[in-house]
DNA sequence: TACTCGATCGGA
DNA sequence: CCGATCGAGTAA
């Protein structure tokens, strides 16, 4: 039984819960030829407000973060060092900017390699969470109990400063067995 | 227009 | 540890 989350599931506030609630859904993506895969969300991270230094946000809205002060629930994508596309979702009402970066799939860990695999760039970017942009959130039914969800700080965001980039908003969670691809 | 610096990864 | 690789953001 697989429920999709459509783009007003994301827009309520509280982006930490947000992030956390995507931990245990399945990332879907419709290939080009038709062919669709569901991957387990096992890694996130939050970013949010203006306030948050480690947030693109920080500087307020430009052409790139215009995405991020529209309604949740499409996708911000953007190039990350010249080389690897980073996958988040924007979350929350309008005007805030908030998003969740999608670090770790099941089996696929580091968010440059999410996109590769999943072949996700830039072209999704403002692109509805939809089955019509090919690339969309299901829940099909995993519990995630938020004891076995570990929070630590945010990668590479050294540069937010020691307050900042302290915060613990990163998300892991290892899934169990019967959960995983094959399992 | 001229810089600087990344929400990373793979290979020395 | 280091280089790749390019666009956003800032200063001028």
């Amino acid at each position: 039984m697989a429920r999709l989350l459509p783009p007003h599931a994301w827009r309520s506030k509280g982006t930490i819960a947000l992030a956390r609630s995507l931990l245990g859904k399945h990332l879907v993506r419709r290939r080009r030829g038709g062919g669709v895969e569901a991957h387990l969300i096992t890694e996130v991270e939050a970013y949010q407000g203006e306030a948050d230094l480690a947030s693109h946000a920080r500087r307020g809205r430009t052409a790139r973060t215009a995405v991020m002060y529209g309604r949740g629930g499409v996708w911000y994508v953007y190039l990350c060092y010249g080389v690897h596309e980073m996958l988040n979702l924007v979350v929350g009402p309008p005007e805030h900017p908030a998003a969740v970066l999608i670090r770790g799939l099941d089996g696929i860990s580091g968010p440059g390699r999410v996109t590769r695999a999943l072949g996700i760039g830039r072209e999704l970017n403002g692109k509805p969470a939809a089955r019509r942009t090919g690339l969309w959130l299901e829940d099909r039914g995993v519990r995630v109990p938020r004891g076995r969800v570990r929070a630590s700080a945010r990668v590479g965001v050294a540069y937010a400063g020691p307050v900042w980039a302290a915060k613990p908003w990163r998300f892991r969670w290892e899934p169990p067995a019967r959960y995983r691809a094959g399992g």
